[in-house]
DNA sequence: TATAATAACACAATCGGTTGCATAGTTATC
DNA sequence: GATAACTATGCAACCGATTGTGTTATTATA
């Protein structure tokens, strides 16, 4: 059996103790108590530094009923959007002395509801959540707002009232995309996208639809794959495309990642990149600058965006009200033209 | 100011009062204490379900002085390998119950420092790092070692006593990635790797060397480049390969996306991969199969990492002592040749 | 039937800080 | 010199669950 043994932690009554005074004195000094005299802070403050002491967590908890820790319920992890998300809300929540503690759905519903009753259950003081991909009821987060709990959703956000969601506008980024794509010259462009429940693949087919229509393009449900945009997924779509009858002119994805993959292949199989099909992505995720050619995507910065959360979190546990109001934040995205959709000047 | 005021949360005092028991009773009901009859617990069990309650951590965190919480403090999240890492501990700390906290050095000893003090404020259970570039000292964990707080680091691992690491045989990679290359031809090989009072690109550095040794192939320390291993980083090398009298005809990163950025920017200045310079990445992160060529990489993967690293950690706090004799732990790693190494009959 | 053993539960101390209120000592005010 | 006001500190209840030690009623044993 390894020694587990603690060594004994110093406690205030110790330090009290060892001064001869009272423990609520030198609970009061350590947090510099007005009525306490400069001196015996002054003392109390030596001797916790000498004896090693280190404040009890548990029971400024217990008492304060408050955790400083923020809960984050995210698909999965390692994607370079979600970890660099992550990576934002970990340093703004740090500069604020907050911790943040991390679970993963693994895109299931079920495991979203049960990682929501763990941190229900470790009290933390605020909620940031990415939907999983078949998530459809919301119940699972009642007990959440029922008692009060700040909730933020972003990216896969979902509609609650009295919590915040921090998304892009998505419809306007594919419409965007898209438009870009007609403007290439292409007429027949294929959409690859995920489950339409959620805001975000909803929002990217609806621009694209939207820019179809107004370019007098006919909608082709043919066209328009939905699947969980792995690797794998964009494989798969670019299968489909060599069978086809006609070509498509344009692939666009909802991540980079399938977009990669699915180019990828097309290339192993001959077809040329722009000039036969032209490639798009989303996220600027590092893979798409990397690949030949460099493929157009919507820049969206998860760094900034888990930033973003964080500090909205933040700011409403604080009691910063002004900022509560706002019920959903849009964030700004870009179009990154790259080579991958240059059929102008790449004939 | 928003309303945080929680519902009033339902305690075993509650529970107890409105069925005109003890709290102890309760309290043992609850966990099926043996000595209580099931007909008590039945009603214990359905009052507190009806009441909502939900048991207090912090009390309970209070009295067991145990938090079921893992540190874990990496350099920065946002890596394929860190990402994976990290999700393969989440995956294993859910399947046992317990939460993980996470926090980033930036690449800083002294965030690093400050992590830790965090850490032990949080009264983790136990902790589990990937040391900063620039940690030298490391004093930081003394007071995690004092208290006996079981310490795992993996990947970026330092020789304390009473902790655990856990590697693959970088020595070993190198050394076999290095002999690949001789064996397809190359004798000017260049090494990048990163700050080698990091076990981790010393043993790739030693590996190196030995295989050069063994092929009487002379060691040059201007093809060795030591730095960040950044995207940048990369693309800075392959600048000072351009320049030199003589090129290279191999160049072995430390990881991929130095690779793969070094790789590129050669190829848009017309030298040919592999005929011209053959390369190799580390760690198999997607962008190496995206690539073209895709590059020879060795495969590590992070998310078993993680894995291993969470199930040691937890079976040493479960006081499964086996383990805790192991004082390393070496993973295995494989040579992933692709074509950017191919020399032979990439004529 | 008397005593021992067991089952089922209650009591109360405890974990380590926090905080409203009380109190002793000192200085200011009239 | 008596009262008011203030300073500095102590007392004790409290946060909510856990657990060793009683206590009572019931059943088993001799």
């Amino acid at each position: 059996m390894p020694d587990h043994s603690q060594k004994q932690d110093v406690t205030i009554y110790d330090i009290a103790e060892a001064l001869g005074v009272s423990p609520s004195t030198v609970s009061r000094s350590l947090k510099e108590h007005p009525s306490i005299s400069k001196e015996t802070i002054r003392k109390v403050r030596k001797q916790a530094k000498k004896m090693g002491y280190r404040s009890n967590i548990f029971a400024q908890n217990l008492r304060r009923q408050k955790t400083n820790i923020i809960g984050v319920i995210v698909p999965r992890l390692n994607s370079h959007f979600m970890s660099s998300a992550i990576s934002g809300m970990e340093k703004v929540a740090n500069k604020n002395h907050y911790k943040i503690i991390i679970s993963q759905s693994h895109e299931q519903a079920v495991n979203e509801a049960s990682n929501v009753e763990m941190m229900l259950e470790q009290r933390v003081d605020g909620l940031i959540v990415s939907l999983a991909y078949n998530t459809m009821d919301l119940h699972h987060f009642d007990a959440i707002t029922e008692q009060h709990t700040p909730l933020i959703f972003f990216d896969r956000v979902a509609d609650l009232p009295n919590s915040t969601n921090v998304v892009i506008d998505n419809y306007q980024a594919a419409y965007k995309m898209t438009n870009h794509l007609i403007d290439e010259g292409c007429s027949r462009i294929v959409h690859i996208t995920g489950n339409t429940s959620r805001n975000v693949y909803s929002g990217r087919l609806k621009g694209y639809k939207e820019a179809l229509l107004e370019h007098q393009l006919s909608y082709d449900s043919d066209l328009v794959f939905i699947n969980d945009l792995r690797e794998e997924d964009g494989e798969q779509v670019a299968r489909k495309i060599l069978e086809m009858d006609q070509l498509p002119d344009a692939v666009f994805a909802s991540n980079d990642v399938c977009a990669v993959s699915c180019m990828a292949l097309l290339q192993e199989h001959g077809i040329e990149i722009p000039r036969d099909i032209a490639i798009a992505g989303f996220n600027n995720d590092p893979i798409s600058r990397f690949v030949k050619p460099k493929i157009t995507t919507v820049d969206y910065d998860g760094e900034r965006v888990g930033e973003v959360v964080a500090q909205n979190l933040i700011n409403h546990l604080e009691g910063d009200d002004h900022i509560s109001i706002t019920n959903t934040i849009v964030l700004n995205s870009d179009l990154i033209i790259r080579d991958s959709s240059r059929k102008q000047d790449a004939g």
